[in-house]
DNA sequence: AAGTGGAGCAAAACCCGAGA
DNA sequence: TCTCGGGTTTTGCTCCACTT
């Protein structure tokens, strides 16, 4: 950021989000440029319990093919601006491509700029046909329809001078009418666009967008895996189930680092399929937690001393606070709200972490304690490789930490489904019980062939042995108990 | 048969300095 | 402030050998 602009606060930014186009992967994954249309469909039931086919179909530009990635992002970052420009009156859109592409947390090389236009040639071709799954906010009900989203752009080369300020000497997006009707109809969310545009990876941002709007009104939700990664990601269809448990998992691993969820976990349903589930942090962490404990002048001075820092720096620090560190630290930091003392014990912290690496022999060894404290604390002079490791080192900690309270986790939860379990099988021996023989011998025969593996098939077992055995072997119980049930439900 | 771990690939994303 | 060029890293994915 830079240093020389205005220092009062910077208007909290108003992104917004198409609820109709989170539903569905707008974007590709992977791009294919051969690939000119997608089309995703599923089942769902409407609020009145009928089950409704929604489809969705995307067809993108001639040449360039489906949106990617950041087609998505530039569209959002449009809206944004659209809302920040004319609260949704007008639906054309001014831009300049630095301002954007900083909105959206983009580098300024020419990649992102040719990306740019790219997505804006594909906004402008791209159609959507939703059927069944186009929520019409002023009607309440699901439609079929069919919207195109940009109508028209302009890119204005603004390069040696500022753009003038007649519209025709500006870069500007026009939406189509359907779908500037449809953001007008307020069928739109808020986004943290700060949170979402601060997101590496482009899974990631979908899936925060997607359980943003479920975690409205509930803490928790989980979907089918597979369902979520082709119907609502938009990643391969058909791979293999661990594929798509890597991938989704680092995007919910990222969305737990970044304080978004709480936790997730998958829950296996039967062979290959799983439930994954997802529960909304408490709280969003809005700054890193202060110390409880810190540490008072005297004190802080003493450990400096401690650890060899000069008399006469010391005596500096204390007479003349702040104003003893060199210009560019006074600068970066803002000893108005951070005293010289947290500033100070902060630095110690380093130091001992750096101490400590050098004892283990992963850094090279601090020659003069006092001298490079003195160093830290004036300078600010934390070396790169030693920043990565001290990264590192946290990070271990922190999914050290992360690990134990998801084992504890499982821990409780695999007590409880061990003592519903149990009950079940109670409940089960209890209604076997009742059972003739010639029915026990018919559920076995039956339980064999449908057995995962093939290794009861030449069991033989007078009935009064059968319940012995279930109770022995576990997964042939389960197999044998489903026959159970399947032939009692009819 | 389903699941795991790792190597490797192509393309996109990212980074950074230099020039207009 | 915008554009350009290049080199490096990351990402999504496939393949293969191995384990459960």
């Amino acid at each position: 950021m830079n240093k020389n602009q205005k220092s009062t606060e910077q208007p909290k930014r108003q992104g917004k989000d198409d609820m109709n186009l989170v539903e569905f992967p707008f974007a590709s994954i992977r791009p294919d440029n051969d690939k000119k249309f997608a089309t995703f469909s599923r089942e769902e039931k409407d609020p009145n319990g009928n089950t409704i086919q929604k489809e969705w179909t995307i067809e993108g530009h001639i040449k360039l093919g489906l949106p990617i990635p950041s087609t998505e992002d530039t569209l959002l970052a449009i809206i944004e601006l659209c809302k920040e420009q004319s609260n949704f009156k007008s639906k054309t859109v001014y831009f300049n491509r630095a301002e954007l592409l900083n909105r959206m947390n983009y580098g300024k090389s020419q990649r992102y700029y040719k990306r740019l236009e790219k997505d804006l040639q594909i906004l402008k071709a791209v159609s959507i046909e939703y059927k069944n799954s186009f929520w019409h906010n002023q009607q309440k009900q699901l439609l079929s329809r069919g919207v195109g989203i940009v109508q028209e752009y302009q890119i204005y080369n603004e390069k040696g001078r500022k753009a003038e300020q007649a519209p025709l000497f500006k870069s500007f997006i026009m939406f189509t009418d359907s779908y500037f009707e449809s953001l007008q109809d307020q069928y739109i969310k808020n986004l943290d666009s700060e949170f979402y545009f601060s997101l590496t990876f482009h899974i990631a941002k979908k899936l925060y967008r997607i359980l943003d709007k479920r975690f409205y009104n509930q803490p928790s939700f989980f979907f089918d895996l597979r369902e979520l990664a082709e119907n609502f990601l938009g990643l391969t269809q058909n791979q293999a189930t661990k594929e798509i448990k890597k991938t989704v998992t680092k995007a919910s691993e990222e969305l737990v680092r970044r304080g978004f969820l709480e936790r997730y976990d998958y829950r296996k349903i039967k062979t290959g399929k799983y439930q994954i589930w997802f529960y909304k942090a408490k709280k969003k962490p809005l700054q890193l937690p202060k110390e409880k404990t810190v540490t008072s002048i005297p004190d802080i001075f003493k450990i400096l001393l401690d650890k060899n820092v000069s008399q006469r720096c010391v005596n500096n620090l204390i007479k003349n606070k702040e104003k003893a560190l060199a210009d560019f630290v006074i600068e970066k930091y803002d000893f108005t709200k951070l005293s010289i003392e947290d500033y100070v014990s902060e630095r110690i912290k380093i130091f001992d972490l750096i101490k400590e690496l050098g004892a283990e022999g992963k850094m090279k060894k601090i020659e003069n304690d006092g001298a490079y404290l003195w160093n830290l604390i004036c300078n600010d002079e934390i070396p790169e490789s030693y920043q990565r490791q001290i990264e590192e080192k946290r990070q271990i900690e922190e999914n050290r930490k992360r690990e134990q309270t998801k084992r504890q986790q499982e821990e409780l939860e695999s007590k409880k489904s061990e003592e519903v379990e149990l009950q079940q099988r109670e409940e089960f021996f209890k209604e076997f019980d009742k059972l003739s023989d010639d029915i026990k011998l018919e559920l076995l025969e039956i339980a064999k062939k449908e057995h995962q593996t093939k290794k009861y098939e030449k069991l033989k077992l007078e009935p009064q042995e059968i319940k012995e055995f279930l109770e022995e072997r576990r997964t042939f119980y389960f197999t044998f108990s489903r026959v159970f049930k399947e032939k009692f439900s009819q």
